[in-house]
DNA sequence: ATTAGGG
DNA sequence: CCCTAAT
């Protein structure tokens, strides 16, 4: 098969199971799979509730990150997942079960890729991995984007979601009878392209949704509430953070290097033969098994299958591919520093294998447009769109925080503490420079803020050196002498970050000259400054010109002896 | 790592 | 303030 009837056939498949014009009965036969085979295997369905549960465990262990604004984030989402999981462990079987028998592993199905992968996640993703899935994103891309999801201009993707039916019985707790279908792997094909149709199928749940219940399901599932009363946008959002359930499986799934180099080279190993591969549901589901008992992971699975699962995956986002885009993992600032800092080597290298593929890809892509340093635009998974907010600190998974980082954040907030704490001092201290105290408070927040991008050379904010800083300088000086900066920093200005024995000693300088009694031009220069900046108090600059005299500077020492 | 000095 | 050379 060509790779353009490849991709005909995915387009295929997935606009129509965006219009629901394909029943599940005709998909499957499409795959010359008859969906009675798949329930005669009864060895499917049995999952006990205890298995849903440690599935629940399992995901309740991991990230518990305070909920951000990151909706599309794994983390997050995984998080709310077991949330709802809590609430009804046995959710979304009902309204899918309605459609076909075949179905009712839906929502089982991603509970269990989730935690096939799950597995993997704690053995570290690497970059490669997710530079893979961008390959497989792009590549599928192209089939995709005559889909109608062009659109996504804004920040939702128009999804009808194919998960509308499980999140309307998420949403409203609807237990059905039925217990957890032990969904396998293997159903990941079955399943998920009547998904895509059943969806549709099931819209009409979500249609049926009053606002009030959209906004439940939409605090459910991103653990905040949301103001915006538009259907269609909460409807998107929802489907679109259910559809997150296979989204992260991709993700997760590591150790796909080497089949993604594959994936590179050829494209994607034919889509088609991926979904076929997991219509082969007794291999499959004997690795899942497997699994159970002897925790063997999906490592376990063939590289074949585990091709298929990926190849799969773009076919089950469906018209996500786009949306998968915005929901790859958005690292922190920090983790960003960090990767540049610690990572560049290894980046380095990887990237000289996915970037074949993916980057020149990549960088025409707007969503990935990175506003990075050096060679980091080939990852195009550290793309941070939106800004940093602190409160949702996802790290990709794989990627250990360091300690450092803590270590790092917590001095710089130290130094912030202190520069406040300097600011009252310094009122008390000193002759109370109010108005100069709360500068240095916000001035310190500032500098912290840009010093933490060390790499680009951005001019420190200028501080202004307030009279008492000036004092503290002096007196200083008159202490330990010209020349000890380090000492007087350490005495006199520890708790203020933003100066360093560097700008002592600058200002120092500056001082000297401005005390010394100058020509004219000097003198205009001052009188010039006096309109804009502080004046320095007569009483000072002598007490500069005194200090200047016993402790000069080395130069002019020189020129003494 | 500090310091001096030029820019 | 930044950068660099010298120490």
């Amino acid at each position: 098969m060509s790779e353009d009837e490849q991709g005909e056939f995915k387009s295929r498949i997935l606009i129509n199971g965006s219009k629901g014009g394909v029943t599940f009965n005709e998909t499957v036969n499409m795959f010359g799979k008859n969906p009675a085979q798949v329930v005669e295997d009864g060895s499917f369905f049995p999952a006990l509730e205890d298995e849903v549960i440690a599935v629940e465990n399992l995901f309740a262990v991991p990230k518990c990150n305070a909920l951000g604004d990151d909706v599309l984030g794994f983390n997050s989402f995984s998080q709310h997942t077991c949330f709802n999981f809590e609430e009804c462990p046995t959710v979304g079987y009902g309204s899918i079960k309605t459609n076909n028998d075949t179905l009712d592993s839906n929502t089982n199905l991603s509970e269990k890729i989730k935690e096939e992968f799950s597995d993997g996640v704690s053995g570290g993703t690497d970059a490669t991995v997710l530079d893979g899935k961008n390959n497989l994103i792009d590549t599928c891309e192209d089939y995709l984007l005559d889909t109608e999801f062009v659109d996504e201009a804004s920040d939702f993707n128009p999804i009808k979601g194919p998960y509308v039916g499980n999140l309307n019985l998420e949403s409203k707790s609807m237990v059905s009878g039925g217990r957890g279908h032990g969904a396998e792997i293997s159903e990941l094909a079955t399943t998920s392209i009547p998904v895509l149709q059943g969806t549709c199928q099931d819209s009409s749940l979500l249609d049926k949704m009053t606002i009030d219940e959209l906004h439940e399901a939409f605090r459910n599932m991103f653990g905040r509430e949301t103001t915006v009363t538009d259907e269609q946008w909460l409807k998107c959002h929802l489907s679109f953070g259910l559809q997150n359930l296979l989204g992260p499986s991709n993700e997760n799934e590591g150790k796909m290097i080497s089949s993604t180099s594959d994936l590179c080279s050829r494209r994607v190993s034919s889509p088609f033969t991926a979904v076929f591969n997991f219509k082969r549901k007794p291999r499959v589901q004997h690795v899942k098994r497997e699994r159970h008992d002897n925790h063997v992971s999906l490592k376990a699975i063939s590289s074949e299958v585990r091709k298929a699962v990926l190849s799969f995956s773009e076919l089950g986002e469906k018209q996500s591919i786009l949306d998968t885009r915005k929901r790859v993992r958005k690292p922190t600032r920090r983790y960003i520093e960090e990767s540049l800092e610690h990572n560049s080597r290894h980046q380095k290298r990887s990237c000289v294998l996915s970037n074949t593929c993916s980057r020149d890809k990549l960088l025409h892509n707007g969503s990935y447009k990175l506003h990075c340093h050096k060679g980091f635009e080939s990852k195009p998974f550290v793309s941070q769109k939106e800004p940093f907010k602190g409160a949702c600190i996802q790290v990709p998974f794989g990627q250990p925080v360091h300690k450092g980082h803590l270590k790092k954040k917590v001095h710089e907030s130290e130094g912030c503490e202190d520069s406040k704490l300097l600011g009252s001092n310094i009122d008390s201290d000193m002759e109370s420079f109010s108005t100069e105290s709360q500068d240095d408070v916000s001035e310190d927040d500032y500098s912290a803020g840009t010093k933490t991008q060390k790499g680009k050379s951005r001019r420190k904010h200028h501080m202004y050196w307030s009279l008492s800083e000036v004092s503290k300088l002096v007196e200083g000086v008159s202490v330990y002498g010209v020349g000890r900066w380090t000492e007087i920093k350490r005495l006199l200005f520890h708790s203020s970050a933003n100066r360093t024995s560097v700008d002592l000693k600058d200002k120092w300088r500056n001082l000297l000259r401005a005390s010394c009694p100058q020509s004219q031009c000097n003198r205009k220069v001052e009188s010039r400054r006096k309109h804009t900046s502080q004046v320095i108090p007569q009483s000072i600059l002598r007490r500069v010109r005194e200090l200047a005299a016993i402790y000069p500077y080395p130069r002019e020492r020189k020129a003494q002896v």
